[in-house]
DNA sequence: GCAATTTTTGCCATCGTTGGCAAGGCCTTC
DNA sequence: GAAGGCCTTGCCAACGATGGCAAAAATTGC
């Protein structure tokens, strides 16, 4: 590729001329500006990116880190939010996936660091605590959906608890009054987040809350669906079973559908049904289409950049800034 | 962030000594090279590596971009499928979504390019052609999913051919003679392939294709599922009736699903069912678990990356490479 | 017409690293 | 003890860009 002191000759002026007119300086007689102009598109040329870093420090770069793939759908809305944040700022995202190995975590930032990224994303596909330690201090860290252990890097997560609360709000709204929550036993925000909003919700209505209406899956989350299957089939074979049904996430919903199917009973009619989520795929396919809370991802991934970038991922008063997400609702047909 | 500079003083030597430390040449005396270690890891120095760059001209860097999002679940593994290989090769991953916008893809090109990436790597979220003069030609490039209209760059795309073949014959296998195939009605590789192979499959066990058991969903894809529903409710009201059918991908099985319920009919026992994709989320999860021919999305992006560093995208013979990948039958219980 | 000012341009150092070359020191070897 | 060789090390020039400074050219004011 032509490089700047290509285009300096063949338009006869000096490298500090063709710069001037890169960087759009004053100073250059229209004339000359349009003659180097013109040789810079004869040749194609583009200004080399890690040479212009030597000297102006500014490398353009932003390194995001996740933890694992898993079978996540909106990990990869993640992603896309913060590229397409980065891309508005006119940098470029590096990508790498450390599938929870803390050696290729520290591997990994030591890449970043090398490449001279100007920032750092590190996230994870479920929100849980991590430690603080294996981050350097040097470099601007955003973490998402995860906080540090001692709460010394900025974070954003998503509000669990508001999530759950409109959830069973949603069912409240709608008159039901004995309602059911699948959850999943691990001692996480996600799960008790959900169950702390649920609790609210019914506290806010007035209703006693009732241990029996709550059921908990265990891990592994294999067949997650097939789990929640057997555990709604319980809750609907209980002495009062319950109208409305609110499950951890989307895919043990798809657990209850065929649950509620296999009793003869009709969706929204019979029992409605509320999600987490919005796994697009799931949620808006199945039949009825299901009544959801999205983790609103995309928008997670965006303003993590944007926090990088513009906030400089610090509070004014010093302090760490956490950004708690509101999850808003998306209303189908489930409830 | 200390630079060798500061590690050389500190240690005593000159620059080009820690350099020779740094890129374990031979011919450092042992006791200057854990000096000069001991010093590096005492500041935590990490060698610059746009520094690097810009003398060796190597960027260790790859450019990866993708078209579109949509609601593609299998563009993530694809994507991580390559920053895995990246990893490898001790490669740092761009990530770029165009969005499919050709002012977009342009810039996003250059700025690779500004980048110095050692490769590009294209990728589209279903399979189709693409023009070729988008790309810069002192780049290598693999597409992946998609071709150039002139076939003048390398390749990898999946075998829908085949894969429609094994579908077909798998229901084929289990006895069934009246096999559906519920299409979608674009013009392009995938449904073409698939029904190419659909076929062969009903030709090579001597049964006639009839033109009524094959059915095409249009544009757009918005309610896949339930425009399936639809179609497969019909395909199961005909006088003489399909037994098995195959599904273009496995959101519309989701719907064949529902539809076969609806009937009253039993999977598989009354009626077999094969997908396409394996999408996890929806296959392994839905009841009972679906049958599917796999697109090997992370073989295909771990591929790329490898066609690109290892076997530098080109043939022996100067024709371009392309890689046909075999799409592998995913046994559950819906055949 | 000349000094003062402004515009336009070019020279050189620099960013952090690596590679060519050469020099100094030490060890063989005869 | 001298010559030749290897081991070890350092100096300097590059890579491609930008910024400070100053020189050259053009413009202005009187």
């Amino acid at each position: 590729m032509a490089t700047i002191k290509e285009v300096a000759q063949r338009a006869g002026v000096s490298i500090r001329t063709v710069s001037r007119v890169l960087n759009e300086h004053p100073h250059v007689a229209n004339e000359t500006r349009e003659r180097v102009l013109r040789v810079i598109e004869e040749l194609d040329f583009r200004p080399n990116a890690a040479a212009r870093y030597m000297r102006t420090g500014q490398s353009q770069l932003i390194g995001f880190l996740t933890d694992e793939v898993a079978q996540n759908v909106f990990s990869y809305d993640l992603i896309i939010g913060a590229q397409q944040a980065a891309w508005e700022h006119e940098k470029l995202l590096f990508l790498l996936n450390t599938g929870n190995d803390p050696q290729v975590e520290i591997r990994a930032i030591n890449m970043m660091r090398d490449h001279q990224v100007e920032g750092m994303i590190y996230a994870t596909m479920y929100h849980r605590e991590i430690g603080h330690s294996q981050f350097p201090e040097d470099i601007p860290i955003v973490l998402v959906n995860c906080y540090a252990d001692d709460r010394s890097l900025p974070c954003i997560v998503p509000d669990e608890v508001g999530g759950g609360r409109l959830a069973t709000e949603t069912l409240l709204k709608k008159g039901h009054r004995r309602i059911g929550f699948v959850n999943v036993a691990a001692q996480e925000p996600a799960p008790l987040g959900r169950l702390e909003g649920y609790r609210q919700a019914l506290a806010h209505y007035g209703i006693p809350f009732d241990e029996a209406l709550v059921r908990y899956i265990e891990e592994p989350f294999e067949g997650l669906a097939t789990s929640t299957y057997d555990c709604v089939l319980s809750l609907l074979q209980m002495n009062d079973p319950p109208t409305g049904i609110f499950c951890f996430n989307d895919l043990m919903a798809l657990g209850a559908y065929d649950a509620i199917r296999k009793s003869n009973l009709r969706i929204p009619e019979d029992v409605a049904i509320v999600g987490f989520d919005n796994v697009e795929m799931l949620a808006a396919q199945i039949h009825p289409p299901l009544t959801t809370i999205e983790l609103p991802m995309f928008e997670m991934g965006q303003l993590a950049v944007r926090m990088l970038l513009e906030e400089g991922a610090i509070a004014q008063d010093g302090q760490f800034v956490q950004h708690i997400i509101e999850c808003p609702l998306i209303i189908r047909r489930s409830v």
